[in-house]
DNA sequence: CTAACATATGAACGTCTGTTCAGATGTACG
DNA sequence: CGTACATCTGAACAGACGTTCATATGTTAG
């Protein structure tokens, strides 16, 4: 295709060998603001740890208190406790407070339709 | 509503306070087989950090060889090329050989759904 | 063959992450 | 008031992570 050659890309200070200009500046285009990137890592990291992501699958289904996600997982009330501040800072979980005990259940439907994808794309490759 | 109390929960050792015992056999019947988990975790994983994100989000566009990704998106070779490996054994990008250059695009259509609905998330709260 | 190029890889290093433990906070009940 | 309960929090530590640097692999052209 085009010949391989060295050009500083606009709007950087960086030179690098480039093999195609166009689709360079078009990725450029394309690009999310940073902040948009770095909240979705944010939140993809948020479920990208198998107790985190037991409980918010477990949390689609059923509003469910942290004792009893505790039980079901089989995880410490601390560990449970300290999980489910990351997923609520992120807004993927929501709580509701009656009397001593703490209610969590999914903030909104994304997050489900989230999960079930991610699950289809992952039962596909076993 | 139910009492609080200890019960042993079936299929496990564990003994803890339980508020709702219905709920948490229902939430133990619902849980994914752990290979899925831990898969869709690593998953989700891979696309927390930001640059592996971008770099998932550039090819959503174009198939794009590893040069003119880092071109893009202003990192180094190296760096692009251990994320690409990261994201290959994921089935998240696939890549294709021609000649001294490797062109990597999206593995399949899932992983296009999993950023647009993610994104659509983040970007209700920002 | 050698030189230039595109990409991949391994080691190393500082940073971040998740759990555990001990204790703090807040709530209900007598 | 004090006790029991449900949840939260902070410190600490082992393990995992992402980048960089130097180098290896593989490919094309001369």
């Amino acid at each position: 295709m085009t010949a391989p050659k060295t050009v500083a890309i606009p709007d950087d200070l960086c030179e690098v060998k480039v093999t195609d200009l166009a689709k360079v500046r078009r990725a450029r285009k394309n690009m999310k603001p940073s902040e948009a990137v770095l909240l979705l890592a944010e939140t993809f990291r948020a479920l990208g740890d198998p107790n985190r992501l037991r409980l918010v699958h477990a949390l689609a289904r059923d509003e469910l208190c942290v004792c009893d996600l505790a039980a079901a997982l089989t995880m410490s009330q601390s560990a449970v406790s300290h999980s489910l501040r990351v997923l609520r800072q992120l807004r993927l979980v929501r709580s509701r407070k009656d009397g001593k005990t703490i209610y969590y259940r999914l903030d909104d439907e994304h997050i489900e339709r989230l999960l079930g994808d991610g699950f289809e794309h992952v039962e596909e490759q076993l």
